[in-house]
DNA sequence: ACCTGAACACCGTTCAAGT
DNA sequence: ACCTGAACACCGTTCAAGT
């Protein structure tokens, strides 16, 4: 957009520009727009010039993700009770991908793990495995409460639910299932996240007792 | 790979063949290498060609994913106790998406209710509303493991565990939940679907007492 | 060190034309 | 009805070259 530059002039560009006009090229026109090319004619700059700053679009995608992750999840270490320490974390990464629902594709072929994110994840081990979880236990629980909330927005932003094809009976009890469920995405995201975390909390006898969390 | 014909002769080619041959390509080499133009390659005809059994790409994944639905959910209408007929549905939907791993991306990006799968989601909310559910209930719970199992097999294919990046050290209790957790992935989302029938059992309550299901 | 330009090997899709 | 061929407007990435 900016006007062309002779060859061989400075553009001055940075990586911390090019992340910037991708999530923003992401969050107006959805990550299925982002390309090189197009991402290179946002910044008034070549393509290639973009390969300086980033080793390829995977790692353009993989960076995209992480600062989502790393804006969304900034290490807050709440304390309290471990149902409410998930909960807050499912809350923040919720609120994190609805500030950019473009990205929320990305997060489905990525690996949940990344080096941002790993304080976080050792912090919410800390409180499960203190409240009783073994580790292994611990670190599935933290999972599936993360992926159904990446999955929900995935659903939501994908249409998922207005779906039913018009030109096919619908059965009876699924009328009625869609017209009964919560009626909010937040609700319905709310009533599956306790439903994994009364799940798991079945699970803690196996583990061993609890330490009495409400004493002193 | 079949020899080029002469312009306007019939290649004889149908839907199905064009179908057989996408998902061959999927299961083969992955989403990412189905186009057009390759699928055309690989059977022997002009890319345009193709446009003629399907209506684009978009369509031709959706029947993709539905095809791999209908395989994997032949609408057995098991019965015995709801945990046992949501557990068989999501060893069904698992088996079938092992079979074609390729696939499973083109999952994330599609609507889960499909005309294809209608009639087996009806008689899962049969059961389910029968064992005391209320319908908006057992509609979010048929979600969450369907979801749960598409997520497994779309983290376990991306290589979402194995992804401790090398350069950073590995806390404590990751490194601990790491080596604890289940071996298999099978087994993992064993735990997941456990978790998950648990929890919405412990909303049975709420929705209203279930009747006796062993008496008569 | 940072940026450009041409080139290579691809895409999905429209449209007019063949039989 | 079914298939082709050329064309349009795109891709990611390599490589040699400029300053």
């Amino acid at each position: 957009m900016t006007q062309a530059r002779a060859q061989g002039r400075h553009a001055g560009l940075t990586r911390e520009q090019v992340l910037r006009a991708a999530l923003a090229l992401v969050d107006r026109e959805g990550a299925g727009a982002l390309s090189m090319r197009r991402l290179a004619r946002d910044l008034g700059v070549e393509a290639m010039t973009l390969y300086h700053h980033v080793r390829n679009k995977q790692a353009l995608e993989d960076a995209l993700v992480e600062q989502v992750l790393a804006d969304a999840l900034p290490g807050s270490r709440a304390s309290g009770p471990w149902q409410d320490v998930l909960a807050q974390h499912a809350r923040a990464l919720h609120h994190g991908l609805a500030a950019h629902p473009g990205v929320v594709p990305l997060f489905a072929s990525r690996p949940a793990l990344t080096a941002r994110n790993l304080d976080e994840l050792e912090a919410l081990l800390e409180t499960l495995t203190g409240a009783g979880f073994a580790p292994g236990t611990a670190l599935q629980l933290v999972h599936a409460v993360g992926s159904a909330v990446v999955w929900h927005h995935l659903a939501e932003s994908g249409g998922a639910a207005a779906a039913v094809p018009e030109d096919v009976a619908t059965p009876p009890l699924v009328a009625a299932a869609l017209a009964a469920r919560p009626a909010s995405p937040d609700a319905r995201l709310d009533l599956t996240v306790q439903a994994l975390v009364a799940g798991f909390a079945t699970l803690l006898d196996r583990d061993g007792p609890a330490p009495a969390l409400e004493v002193s």
